[in-house]
DNA sequence: CCTTGTGAAGCTGTTCACAGCC
DNA sequence: GGCTGTGAACAGCTTCACAAGG
């Protein structure tokens, strides 16, 4: 009775990095239905997903038990529960704010467009980029936000600006209604309690690489196998 | 001798944790020293990276003793101790494969551009693309890759191809003497030991996101404050 | 006083190894 | 026999709280 680790009134508990993973597993499993397997066992769709089968397997056993001992997942029924949890299920439509080359890529990029996720609206406050038409979309100004985000029913919204001008970006975000932000801004956004931000900083990915092939190349000696995960 | 956790011949064990905030950190010295900070205390300094002040000191602590106490830290000094450690004071010319929309993107991105780092080459299959002139670069063709990566010394890649070309870029990659990629292609890519892969999914972060509104939208009552790390 | 640097405690995530079930 | 699901051990990260030292 101390610790309650199971769920919260009908809502599973599933660990954040279980979470992160999941997407994984559906993809694999996507490409796994492509290529009309039916059924698969935790080994060959932990190869897929590029991870160990042990960690498979406790990642799904927090879904519930969707396998079936001795043969392995239908791949079909296991795709469903994963993206029901994930919430594919319903669509999700999102607005980019900040329509560099950045946002642009985003606006057209599949997987953005896809798996449930949908770019409705494109926000910049360059008076030059207003009206263009990037990836299908007309370019709106900032003041547009709260009239799109409840035209639209919005909830997730992506920063794509120059860092200074995220900070002003969240504001208007959460004062138009969003309540979860993905930043690809190289900034910290503070946002009030509730809002959900996300941080992707594609610069520092590329330091902690530096970072690693500096310290092989100071080591004359590698000692020992060491790997990055993925 | 069962664990030694210290250091391993004159090189600082930093976990990867650390490794992963100490870009941060870099990037809150360099926005204080804009701002003519001379020197800052743990907490000022934590608050402008977005983190834990106690967790950016035992951070530091890995480095080494460069706070002084009762007073703080020299911006300039830690700047320069973090940079070193990070391998910043040295140069690192990165190739690009895939120059697509976000390739492209990429390609322009400031903080690709600085901090030591400068994308020196831009690779791709298509025909129609090789001789085109991206972000001052002219697109080469992927044979090109080993005279390429010898050339400029080149150790760290970016793959920026859709995900079924991204294991033949891999391939390339690692055949040409690259030892670090970074995969921003939705695929799965295996390499031999000793080369270090970076993945970044982008759809994936959104796909987290999604997760987390549905949770929130599905408990009528938030039982407690969660947050999402950045 | 002040703030750093750090053992120690606590928490989260991973891996193992095997019980449970087909 | 084979594979899933999972307790338990383990490893790594975070946070606390305080000693060390300006």
């Amino acid at each position: 009775m101390l610790n309650r680790p199971e769920r919260i009134e009908g809502t599973r508990n599933i660990p954040e990095a279980t979470v992160a993973r999941l997407p994984l597993y559906l993809r694999a499993l996507a490409s796994l239905a492509d290529q009309d397997v039916a059924v698969c066992s935790s080994k060959e769709l932990a190869t897929a997903a590029g991870v160990n089968p042990a960690k498979l397997r406790k990642d799904l056993s927090y879904l519930g038990s969707y396998g079936t001992r001795g043969v392995g997942y239908d791949v079909e029924y296991l795709r469903y529960q994963i993206a029901r949890d994930l919430g594919q299920t319903q669509a999700w439509d999102v607005v980019i704010v900040g329509v560099g080359h950045l946002g642009s890529a985003l606006s057209g990029y599949r997987g953005f467009t896809s798996r449930g996720i949908s770019v409705a609206a494109l926000v910049d406050t360059d008076p030059t980029k207003i009206g263009t038409v990037v990836a299908g979309l007309t370019v709106v100004a900032l003041d547009d936000l709260p009239e799109i985000v409840q035209r639209h029913d919005i909830s997730i919204a992506v920063i794509a600006t120059p860092g200074p001008a995220a900070q002003m970006a969240a504001d208007a975000l959460v004062a138009a209604g969003v309540t979860s932000i993905l930043n690809f801004a190289p900034a910290i956004v503070t946002v009030p309690d509730g809002i959900n931000v996300r941080k992707v900083d594609l610069s520092v990915e590329l330091q902690i690489l530096a970072y690693h092939e500096q310290r092989k190349s100071s080591l004359a000696a590698p000692e020992s196998d060491e790997e990055v995960a993925g």
